[in-house]
DNA sequence: CTGAAAGCGCTAACAA
DNA sequence: TTGTTAGCGCTTTCAG
């Protein structure tokens, strides 16, 4: 059993309530009792048990960070700029993965109901298909952000970029380098980064005179065996296409093999850009022309908004809709 | 606040005893009241305060999961293979960065002193050199799993491959592919995998009969920057070099950039083998012949282990050393 | 089968 | 300035 309060009030023959002051450097102890009680609190490695201190002024430090998986770059770089802050911040965090999975969405979620976390950063699946789960969490008044991935119809913070414009100028790119015929791969229609991303890609071709034949988007799957057949089909089946938008990065080096197996050319044949925060896209063969989000920013800025709430209760999450501008990073695969 | 055992017991006119042992499903409660305890439990969405029960039986269930960084495609793979095994144990997963700070990781361990996790899984950071944090929180009986990047010194459970061999399989690889000076991009001397990496590069190079000369160690560092000038030194410095072996993820790619700025050309002029497991290393420019471990692995097994260990007490962590083999995928940077 | 009560480690109101 | 005590929500004897 580990070293208390009580082991050292016994020691020092004087009250927990005692100690406990000592330890918290209050006003009310004479300045040699704190000292004696911090010298040996030091000497036998006291720590405090987090769980009971959590139990009695309700507040866990720790909050929870929900995201669809690790193995992208976005996900990778977002939880170190949420980690980041946190650990400044003295909490501790812990992580799930639903893995792109409505069912463990709602899973984790019921966890946090009962003071486990005192606040939940989010970005939710692509299956996740109705928002029950998270509007019990909301009327529960969890202190709740959402990043890149939001729910427009849960009225809390929300860190994105602006997916639309993103998409818009993806989509520009590629009409501006010649491209007649492009391909939105799209990730699932429900999502929110899905939707406004492909909202600009038919924003610019409506805008460049483009009728519907034009238009083509290629719905893919979670699955990535699924998705790579998809997009495997859609460029052997119409040789018209062009251009292709990547609107997760994963879909767009499943492209770069799709096109390694049926010897397609980037960019001769086939211009590819991508959503991606692949910090070697320019290693790739040919390099890849990325729209780049402030992946670690979004993290950072997500996990700041969280504690600001968390310290000032009178903080209103609510108000803030922060949106941080993405990057287009030319490359060869456009060119 | 939430709901808590008191409010079923009131509502139900019974003890909170009663309720506790209904929930837990205990044989000395009647089916009818067990019933009713779970229907109403279930309607106001009771959940259980962890913290409250931690407190009381000590066991949180939760693991602490310490990294050198995220951004790296083995740590993400091991997080994905660590929070599988966790979701389906039921176990919750804090995770920190280290940053591959040995202050980092001091303060980090300082936070599992006092029943906040009930065993952790790490991976030491490439400036620890020194073990004091680690043998105490070993004589302090926690449950302690060393993956990939492990202390020696400690003796506890170790889940990696066999380093020694995967850097001579590495080397023999690229002596085979007409090699005469291989540089070997060491990230840090005193960790355990760059250690084992190196031996299994000198054995090779001893049994090719080869002699000092050839003998080519090159100590990069934790930050990216200097690393990148280290290895572009070297690469400008000494045209003599034909192949290069990154220890890690990260030189490889960095080595890449170097070529890219000093035109040399991989693999007419230098060939690239790395440890690495990007899964995106066969799109790369050229496809980078990597040396990959079982990543997802890896984390699943070391998980596996430390939950037996949480499970039965009697179970033997000091016993358990085991090595899954890495393999050597052949591309183009090599050929 | 059900309930009363003690206590996990810590904090905070109230006494002394 | 220090100590006493109640209680956070839950589990677990031990009595009823």
């Amino acid at each position: 059993m580990s070293i208390g309060i009580k082991d050292l009030a016994k020691e020092l023959q004087l009250s927990v309530a005692t100690i406990s002051k000592a330890l918290k450097d209050s006003h009310e102890i004479s300045p040699e009792t704190k000292e004696r009680v911090l010298k040996l609190a030091k000497e036998l490695n006291y720590t405090p048990n987090p769980y009971a201190s959590s139990l009695r002024h309700r507040g866990s430090k720790t909050i929870a960070v929900v995201l669809p998986e690790v193995a992208d770059s976005f996900f990778s770089m977002a939880i170190n700029g949420i980690e980041s802050v946190a650990q400044e911040k003295g909490y501790h965090v812990l992580v799930y993965l639903t893995h792109e999975q409505f069912e463990r969405e709602i899973s984790i979620l019921k966890d946090f109901q009962n003071g486990r976390v005192d606040g939940v950063l989010l970005s939710i699946s692509s299956t996740t298909c109705e928002y029950n789960h998270l509007h019990k969490l909301y009327e529960e008044n969890m202190p709740l952000v959402f990043f890149d991935r939001v729910c427009e119809e849960i009225n809390t913070a929300k860190v994105q970029t602006d997916d639309t414009q993103a998409g818009y100028v993806a989509t520009k790119h590629l009409l501006e380098k010649g491209c007649k015929k492009i391909a939105f791969l799209s990730m699932n229609s429900n999502l929110s980064i899905t939707k406004h991303r492909m909202q600009g890609y038919v924003d610019a071709l409506k805008e460049a005179g483009l009728n519907d034949t034009q238009k083509l988007v290629v719905e893919c799957d979670s699955n990535d065996e699924v998705s790579y057949a998809i997009i495997k089909r859609v460029l052997e089946g119409d040789r018209q296409i062009d251009g292709v938008i990547g609107s997760v990065e994963k879909l767009a080096t499943m492209t770069y093999a799709v096109c390694d197996e049926l010897l397609i050319k980037i960019p001769q044949q086939l211009k590819v850009i991508a959503f991606s925060n692949l910090q070697i896209a320019g290693l790739l063969n040919p390099s890849l022309t990325t729209i780049t989000q402030p992946a670690f920013e979004i993290g950072k800025t997500a996990a700041t908004l969280l504690f600001r709430a968390l310290e000032k209760r009178n903080f209103d999450l609510k108000a803030e809709h922060i949106s941080i501008p993405s990057l287009l990073f030319e490359r060869k695969s456009t060119s």
